[in-house]
RNA sequence: GCCCGGGUGGUGAAAUGGCAUACACGCAAGACUUAAAAUCUUGUGACGCAAGUCGUGAGGGUCCGACUCCCUCCCCGGGCACCA
């Protein structure tokens, strides 16, 4: 008998499969449809990590389930190769990423190929693609049309050491880049941004009709922080006793409202110094944004960011105040604004601030509040202004306390305690009821936050806002290895003012709005002609990211120069490129179209009839995307139908706000050009386990506890590899590498073979047998078949080869109990007696399809165990799946009998018997009838599953 | 601080209200072998000679019965955070 050597077949049955195309998706069928996806890796120059083919096992697990079951299944794979990691390992390598990436691709895609991995690669491209990134380009310059691109000089996030510019998702919660981890530095650099923030509402809203991980759904929906709250407008005061609008206000001067003597003496020194006599119309208003408007009548204070329009209106003498309180002014916001994030940690966050001098005027009960300047209210949050109430923010409590602003009212009393409060502990800043707030009195919170909001509006002086987490995605990048931004520049176009209705009838008219300040920050900005496209990566020498901020594109005179398309005269092209994840944004729509119409992969947009239309209509607002829907559904328009959504998709969890969110707002931007009709680009959702080394750590050259899997092949066969990382964990658990385990699973797979070989010599003549071995052995295989298919679908490989392993184990026993006996066997034709372990107990048609519920786990050994042994010349893996058998029933079952809920022994009884039955068996046991004790008892039975007396 | 996920034998882990530890690893003993490896067989939660007692991070609760449901707390992993 031969013993099980995978590197004898694997190879070959490689080779058959690709050579009969066994793989590849069809849309020109009618069946269900099944789109089954991968994060596609970035293809890096160490090869495939031994992380990477968990994910793409379990895919392949699915692909092949649901093909076995009659579906058309999509299963594609592709390189994400623009970026970062690419260009910085080439970088390294001094050479150019255009050189290295094709060679990395090469390298994955023998790795993927070994591994079994069931992808139709007639679909396969890399994001690096000129005729990928065409289309990329050619939807950043749609996107563009809808006004959900625009360029601004913005304070960014920026990598000293990658020398780029980065959006706020890439930036970890420590300050440091998720790539490389250098500390990140802020700088004013002109960028592209895309207005996500336009889609919020709908990325929240979409995120609840999703089958994905709990985890990520509550990430997405923090990292989005939807906030309902209400902006309140102060009136800003100079003098507390002599304002024109307090005396109009009706409310008397609050004495307790005066917050300390000297701010009383600086109003008092009015008539001495002009810079205060100032009417309330120039000083203007602040609004603040509150949440918690139901503690207003507790507020104190009002606390402003450094950027605030305010403080610049002081510093520029727009708003006169005293010498000595603006020279403490702009001490202070120049001492704060070059303060490092890493100086205020190391402080331990103390509040630092100073006193404007100013106040503004609470509504609702005419208190003063004192207006400080303080850099714990961000500029980017909210208004960038807070009112203070220190009795239920901590925040504010320790600035009050800090800088003695008296006054710490509670206004709502959980314990009915209404006395000031002194410490931080007694700040209470949840739930409760109102107290010392007038009409809200004896309100709980939540119905006192709706009637003061009510109110707020109804008196003019607040208005309801929702307000998010979320920013605008800084699109920018000032590197050389990415997508190059089709876009041009003309300073003579932008200078002249009537560009502005240019800009405006470049945007498409759909349900976006568009607000004058995008269009006019776009001013001058126009997309490359679409008949242009690609605009392609010129391959160059020096690519290194210059010092300057710029990308090294900057300095290639033959790229930046070019023609404005709209006046034809001398203009700049774009020199950032897009960020790595623009290409990953929307792959998944490129693999649901490729085969679909093979002429259309030479098929060139209609350029003249889209630019045709951008002349004609060019003074006409009312500009409509029909045809770049129809020039869409040319290249895309029918599979795409077919295809998508992706109904499942398999990565690590390290997407979460990331690409998993960036392609949900393409999808639904997308979906407003009428070019998708669906909203989401991926209804379910699986997180990848990590991998890590057998010491627990991470894989890494540097400790050199990296696990090769081309060594794994070698050694044990991909089979072994891909059963071992199902079968470690839980499938999105975190599992440590164990070569033991691999070992174990290694053996199982040579049992298996074993068991078939003595099947070799009996094709062609299935036995079907019935003696009550083989009997319960077909419902046990039964039971498994039906186990392998419900946990296949829950993404629970790991019970469903413990289930396989089992099944496998009571075959040997079974065969074990049997061996020797000769009844029941065939006779050859000379009278021997063959086969006499085998035939007691599976057919050869059970004994296919215990190997046909392995086939998609284990892909070589069933595919050549099928040719070998049952000569079967048909691809195992275009099989049918194993409907589930008779399970019969045991007639005899164990019944568990607890005494008061303590296990107490067990009887064999007939599956029958009835709950009578049962408990005269029961009690026919001494040791049963010694823990009753005699005493009264009632009984608790749950039929078939056990026995409980409860004694009194 | 807030939001997720988790805590079960020597190890990876099963069990979602009904015999806790399936499956696998490891370990021990045995068979085969000159020997080793491989393979196979048996045993293996803890304490105890045994009867038995205890046992799923800790404590409480609901229930005839809790790893499972509820409450309080501890620890580990991840995410967010001066977000008003």
């Amino acid at each position: 008998m031969t013993k099980y050597q995978p590197s004898q077949f694997e190879k070959k049955w490689i080779e058959t499969w690709d050579k009969n195309k066994i793989y590849q998706s069809s849309e020109n069928d009618y069946k269900e449809k099944m789109y089954v996806l991968d994060m596609f890796p970035y293809p890096s120059g160490a090869g495939l990590h031994v992380g990477h083919p968990r994910g793409y096992t379990a895919t392949d697990i699915l692909s092949r389930y649901y093909r076995m079951n009659n579906y058309s299944v999509l299963h594609p794979m592709g390189w994400d190769a623009f970026g970062l990691p690419a260009e910085n390992a080439a970088v390294k390598a001094k050479k150019n990423p255009m050189d290295m990436v094709p060679l990395n691709i090469a390298n994955f895609k023998r790795q993927m190929k070994m591994l079994g991995f069931s992808y139709d690669w007639s679909r396969e491209f890399s994001t690096t693609d000129p005729s990928y990134y065409k289309w990329t380009q050619w939807l950043f310059i749609q996107f563009f049309k809808m006004g959900l691109l625009y360029k601004k000089n913005t304070p960014i996030n920026y990598c000293p050491k990658c020398k780029t510019g980065l959006a706020e998702e890439e930036v970890l919660a420590n300050g440091t880049h998720e790539r490389c981890g250098n500390k990140i530095e802020k700088k004013d650099l002109p960028q592209w941004l895309f207005r996500i923030t336009a889609y919020a509402d709908r990325l929240l809203k979409d995120l609840d009709g999703l089958k994905w991980p709990k985890g990520i759904l509550e990430m997405q929906r923090n990292w989005i922080g939807r906030k309902e709250g209400i902006d309140i407008t102060y009136q800003i005061v100079d003098n507390p006793s002599s304002s024109d609008f307090f005396r109009s206000s009706g409310f008397p001067p609050d004495k307790s409202g005066f917050p300390s003597l000297s701010c009383r003496q600086a109003g008092r020194k009015k008539t001495d110094d002009p810079s205060i006599n100032v009417s309330k119309s120039t000083l203007g208003e602040i609004t603040c944004f509150t949440t918690r408007p139901d503690t207003n009548f507790g507020a104190t204070f009002i606390v402003i960011a450094l950027e605030h329009p305010f403080v610049a209106s002081l510093l520029n003498s727009k708003i006169k105040c005293q010498m000595s309180k603006l020279k403490k002014i702009s001490d202070y916001v120049e001492k704060t604004k070059t303060k490092s994030q890493m100086e205020r940690e190391s402080e331990g966050r103390k509040k630092t601030g100073v006193f404007t001098g100013f106040y503004a005027v609470n509504n609702l009960n005419g208190r003063l509040l004192p207006i400080w300047i303080s850099d714990f209210v961000l500029s980017g949050f909210g208004t960038g202004a807070v009112v203070g109430v220190p009795g239920h923010d901590l925040r504010d409590f320790e600035f009050a306390k800090e800088y003695d602003i008296p006054i710490i009212r509670v206004v709502v009393g959980a314990d009915k305690d209404s006395s000031d409060i002194k410490q931080k502990e007694q700040v209470q800043e949840e739930e409760g009821t109102m107290i010392n707030s007038d009409f809200l009195n004896g309100m709980d919170i939540h119905v006192a936050i709706i009637k003061i909001m009510d109110y707020l509006e109804e008196k003019g002086w607040g208005k309801r806002k929702v307000t998010y987490h979320l920013r605008d995605w800084i699109f920018s990048r000032q590197r050389y290895w990415g997508e190059p931004i089709p876009m041009v520049f003309c300073e003579k176009c932008a200078k002249n003012q009537s560009q502005i209705s240019k800009v405006k009838s470049q945007i498409y008219n759909l349900k976006i709005k568009v607000s004058d300040e995008v269009i006019q920050s776009n001013a001058g900005w126009f997309p490359i002609p679409e008949d242009q496209l690609p605009l392609e990566l010129p391959y160059v020498k020096s690519y290194e990211p210059g010092e300057s901020g710029e990308s090294p594109l900057a300095g290639i005179d033959t790229f930046v120069k070019t023609t404005c398309p709209n006046c034809g005269g001398p203009a700049k092209r774009e020199t950032d490129t897009m960020p790595n994840w623009a290409g990953s944004c929307w792959y998944f729509l490129h693999f649901a179209l490729q085969n679909a119409n093979p002429k259309s992969k030479t098929l060139k947009p209609k350029q003249t009839s889209i630019n045709n239309l951008q002349h004609s209509k060019q003074n006409n607002l009312e500009f409509n995307n029909s045809d770049l829907i129809r020039i869409w559904d040319l290249k895309f328009g029918v599979s795409i139908k077919k295809w998508l959504p992706v109904d499942w998709y398999f990565g690590g969890a390290e997407h979460a706000v990331l690409h998993l969110l960036y392609s949900r707002f393409w999808v639904k931007a997308l979906q407003d050009l009428g070019l998708l009709d669906f909203p989401e680009p991926f209804l379910r959702l699986q997180n990848v386990g990590m991998v890590l080394a057998e010491d627990h750590h991470k894989m890494s050259k540097s400790l050199g506890n990296v696990i090769n899997p081309d060594d794994v092949v070698s050694e044990y066969g991909a089979d072994s590899l891909r059963m071992y990382e199902m079968f470690m964990a839980p499938f999105s658990q975190e599992i440590a590498w164990s070569t033991k385990t691999l070992q174990g699973v290694y053996r199982f797979l040579s049992r298996v073979w074993k068991m078939y070989q003595e099947y070799k010599t009996l094709n062609p003549k299935p036995q079907i047998l019935k003696n009550e071995t083989n009997k319960k052995l077909i419902s046990k295989l039964n039971k498994t078949i039906k186990k392998v298919t419900s946990d296949i679908l829950e993404i629970k490989f790991n019970t469903a080869i413990a289930s396989m392993m089992e099944f496998l184990n009571a075959w040997e026993e079974a065969i074990q109990r049997h061996s020797g006996t000769t009844s029941d066997c065939p006779e050859s034709d000379s009278g021997v007696t063959l086969f006499p372990r085998m035939t007691k107990c599976l057919s050869v048609d059970n004994a296919k399809k215990f190997l046909k519920i392995l086939a998609p786990f284990a892909p070589f050994i069933t595919e050549e165990i099928w040719n070998t042994v049952f000569g079967e010349t048909e691809s195992i893996h275009l099989s049918n799946w194993p409907e589930v058998g008779e399970i019969e029933e045991d007639k005899e079952i164990i019944i568990p009998v607890q005494v008061n809920g303590k296990m107490r022994g067990t009887i064999v009884i007939s599956s029958s018997a009835t709950k009578e039955e049962v408990e005269k068996k029961a009690l026919s046991s001494e040791k049963i009838k010694q823990y009753i004790g005699g005493k009264n008892y009632t009984v608790i039975y749950v039929s078939g599953k056990i026995l409980n007396f409860v004694v009194r």
